[in-house]
DNA sequence: CGCGACCTTGAAGAACGTCAATGGTCGTGG
DNA sequence: CCACGACCATTGACGTTCTTCAAGGTCGCG
């Protein structure tokens, strides 16, 4: 089952609409939003710590991440963003950016103004309510990770990110028969896990050991989903996905 | 300076109105929301994991504390809260609970129902947005508190949380001359910094013995405060508090 | 060919966890 | 008043996980 996006906020108003349907007229209003695209090669900064962002970013293809560097060039990355996803609506409500966001691979994305979105909030509570529900959910996941660098082992952890990447991309149509493109290197895992980069390499061959994983070239096949579920402790709840989408 | 509440309700409301100030009319309809008041003694739950809650808590005195238990006894807390905060907001757009809140002291909160919040939300799109606020800066603490376990040592982390906290209830006049009540135990501080408890035992002795901190019967101490922030690497900026509030 | 980015491997050590025991404090009941 | 138990802080010994440093190895690409 691929997905063909008809527009390019096709994908981010059928995840805004998961949990209550918009009218037409919403929808219409969401789809009429004026955007500007652009592309993004793999490192690239999106927005800044410190930064007084005056649009969000929408995500429409490829991997962004949510990172804070600290000193002595350590980096902690928060999360990762894909199709569909808008990482920064909180510089709705918070203008100055605590973070920075970079693309993980060839992406684009696009751009919203604030303006443009509170005008569309003002005249569409619903509309509005869902988009914090996106925040919230956000929020959700961080809890999750932060459960996983507080309680969990390197080889949990790794688990753990590949579960939540399959059932998130899944979602929306990017993977299918528990295979997916997997753009990340194992440096940005270990900044993501907060393991070193010589250790999430260990940890991933252990599991590949196991027959957990098969992880190579850019792609990850999963050949026994509930085993890997289980070694990580994965309870997909938490990403509040649709059951419609998650099935 | 103490700070005598006029209301209960009033150290809430301030703090919504960090960002913004509200006109009467939006500050009496907060403060004319109905609540009813419960006690409760440490340990005890306020709202479990899986629930459906129709309310919201709203902290009125003492520490409660947010967490998820995973399998084996094991126990991480995510936050900390105190008087003024309102711990369970997300319970308005996710109606299943992914974690659980309890007391760490005797502590005493007020309970707001949905319906009622939600009337007032729609009357007043700038209380729903301040609300909203409210959960984006929770979620900037998570990503502080991700930063700090993926990234920072055990001593780094407990001086943080010490800095944290006393930033935090500084700024509600609950705290003064860098000296606060401490009510957790350092099992608890081990949950949630993702430690063991003798772990964090031998760190505090480790900045006692720096002269960073003074604890002992449920009161902290901090000779020097810049040296202890250094030592934590924390910059207050993700509390998002308000600079009259934070001078 | 050569370079850069990434993955892999080995060895040594630091940070942290586990287990087990001791002592302190406080409230409670005899 | 004292004894007791509950809870918490502390200490020691030992083991594991993870980090660091350093060195190859592989692959794609100019």
């Amino acid at each position: 089952m691929t997905h063909v996006a008809l527009h390019p906020l096709d994908t981010f108003v059928r995840k805004l609409e998961s949990f209550a349907p918009f009218s037409n007229e919403e929808r219409q209003a969401l789809q009429g939003l004026p955007v500007k695209v652009r592309s993004l090669h793999p490192g690239q900064d999106i927005v800044h710590d410190g930064d007084q962002p005056s649009h969000c970013w929408l995500v429409l293809d490829g991997w962004v991440a949510r990172y804070k560097d600290i000193s002595q060039g350590r980096r902690q990355i928060m999360s990762f963003h894909i199709a569909g996803e808008c990482p920064d609506l909180q510089s709705l409500h918070l203008p100055v950016m605590d973070h920075s966001l970079c693309a993980m691979s060839p992406s684009t994305v696009a751009y919203i103004s604030h303006e443009s979105l509170r005008v569309l909030m003002e005249r569409f509570p619903r509309i509005a309510a869902a988009l914090w529900r996106e925040t919230l959910v956000d929020a959700a996941i961080f809890r999750v990770w932060m459960v996983g660098m507080g309680q969990r082992s390197a080889r949990e952890r790794i688990a753990h990110l590949f579960c939540e990447m399959y059932v998130k991309l899944h979602a929306v149509g990017l993977a299918e028969h528990h295979r997916v493109e997997w753009p990340l290197t194992q440096s940005s895992m270990a900044h993501a896990l907060g393991l070193s980069n010589v250790h999430v390499n260990r940890a991933i061959q252990d599991l590949r050991g196991q027959g957990l994983v098969v992880l190579n070239k850019g792609t990850l096949t999963i050949p026994n989903w509930r085993a890997l579920c289980d070694r990580a402790g994965f309870d997909p709840v938490y990403l509040h996905i649709d059951r419609r989408a998650a099935a």
